[in-house]
DNA sequence: TATGAATGAGGGTTCATTCAT
DNA sequence: GATGAATGAACCCTCATTCAT
């Protein structure tokens, strides 16, 4: 008489687990989170942590993808909530920027921690990186721009201005919103 | 014809420490970079460093410092042999990106470690960011610009996109000046 | 007839460490014994150590903090095995003279190591130390005196004579029994 | 032309080097007082200390001579100020006592630094406490005594119950002159 | 007399990881 | 699923000491 309700329960221990190395990642770095930190913070003892993941690295690579799903998502999500292109473009900005600064631990690793941080499994992150790059392509595809205009530069300006924030960003100071909002309108609009 | 003042008794192995600190330091991170990975590369033993440095700490601390100096100095110097603000602007960002990209280690070291990774030292790295950053606002201080443009983002926008193109530049392709050039021309120009 | 509550799941390597990190202790003292030549007498390596003591620190703690417990309980032990005030002094004396000098690396380390070695645990081992004074003013404070006689020098020049013997005691020579005696009859009669 | 008078100046050197180390040995112990501390203290570089002495282990055994040399003349003039065999035995210990407690660093290390602290130099060490042993020998076999009491013991009590002080003293309660006396009227006098 | 610069060994400790239970 | 106990390598750093200058 086997319950079929307790599957979930064992995918709860190992989402605990990428949920503290999340954010330990996120508030330390991946070097500096140990695994034994991460083993205390989920209640586990270090070595149960490898019935879950066979080694740190995975750990990070399953974070990163994690992050990577959760900010696409959200930002695939409010583009969609928008019509005109720039809307989207903007909806998309302020969710990419409240993930990264303040809602998302998964998130915050991916721009956090550096694919060079960790060379064995530097190309997995690159490419999980690249593969979000993709959803802002699109939306910048979409803008009615000037000719002349490079999209690709368009799409490392905007996305490195507002990654950067990470550097800067302090809570109670301007919104994750409105510093989206900012960048967009430098970039949207002639300065001079 | 000797330089009498001050001469240094030996070849200079503090700057060679200093040299391949921050060599390590770029390319393997703060944390991956061991002490005994720089004694090894200047070719003294581990706690011989400790005869010039009296911990990791310091050695990230002098490495930022002589970074900032250093990228500091050719930022000004760039300005200094423009005219117009805009053009001084332009050959300062062309001055910061060729440091950050390709010319110095030291350079590199203050973008690519982040103050978060090192809490015990992490005020003075900001700080030292910080006074950095002064340069870039002086400069943005002289432009003419529209009413209602916040010279403040503008910075922010401007040198977080730049800051972060260490993440995606791969050498071979568009060069630091190209990069600095078309994210500049993204922010002045209107884009529709 | 096995033991169903708390079966140690191993032989008891942690009491090893601890034996030997007495018996080191004793022989060169807190700081000539070094965490390496401990877990090199246990047939350890050094970080495994580390699992059981998260310091050396600690691990001197526990050292003393047994011995006090050892040495209490034997001295106590004899002490109540006999009736008049005097020959429990006396019984006790002998026992703490011999843990001291012969029987017992822990209760050694307890007078061997100073509490002024170990700055960051100095009050841990003051305390340990105290707590063990108090048996002996107890029993002291039994005894008939002449009016006048100060019980807490009494206890002060007793256990101080004792415990100096470690330094000139050589196995061969008088047994700590009849150093204790002897320490015993001069404060108990007059000398002239 | 050269200065006769020169001379002691070279001496002072020497002597602060001794000072200092003397100082160091009493408050942190052998081990715990590293050559570069003492080097900071003096005001040398650590490998200036080895222009006046040749290893760490010579300058304990210097600390450890003069120790005994001072405490040994301080004692013995103590001694002869008084007539009496019990008063020059009270005296000395009053002496004693005070070098031991609160006057003098030299005196101090010979009783904190054990001689088994450092095995290399162990015998020269109990050779020159030894050596300070015989001034008491003397004093006490001036003493009228009763028969039967065990002169070499009486000494042994005495001096272990003296020197113990240096465990539990503390400056600001009994005076070290007044832990002499209490120690000694113990001994003296029968306690029944 | 002393310094500046280093050595070589060893200090305490932490790391990611393993594996029998 | 997880623990208890350990491994082996590496960590940052400090030690007493040396020696050309």
């Amino acid at each position: 008489m086997t319950n079929l309700l307790k599957a979930p329960r064992s995918d709860n221990r190992l989402q605990l687990v990428l949920d503290v190395a999340a954010r330990l990642f996120r508030e330390k770095g991946y070097h500096a989170a140990s695994m034994r930190d991460i083993a205390a913070a989920v209640g586990m003892l270090p070595g149960s942590i490898y019935y879950h993941f066979p080694a740190k690295d995975d750990l990070l690579v399953a974070v990163y993808a994690e992050g990577v799903r959760m900010i696409s998502d959200s930002v695939k999500a409010a583009a969609a909530s928008a019509k005109a292109p720039w809307k989207k473009l903007e909806a998309a900005c302020i969710a990419h920027t409240e993930a990264l600064l303040a809602t998302n631990d998964y998130a915050q690793v991916v721009i956090r921690v550096l694919p060079n941080d960790v060379p064995a499994i530097r190309a997995k992150l690159v490419a999980l990186r690249d593969a979000y790059d993709r959803v802002f392509d699109e939306l910048i595809a979409a803008l009615p721009l000037k000719r002349g205009v490079d999209r690709h530069y368009l799409r490392l300006a905007l996305l490195g201005a507002l990654n950067w924030s990470q550097n800067w960003f302090r809570p109670g100071g301007d919104t994750p919103r409105s510093i989206a909002l900012r960048f967009l309108s430098l970039l949207r609009y002639s300065l001079e």
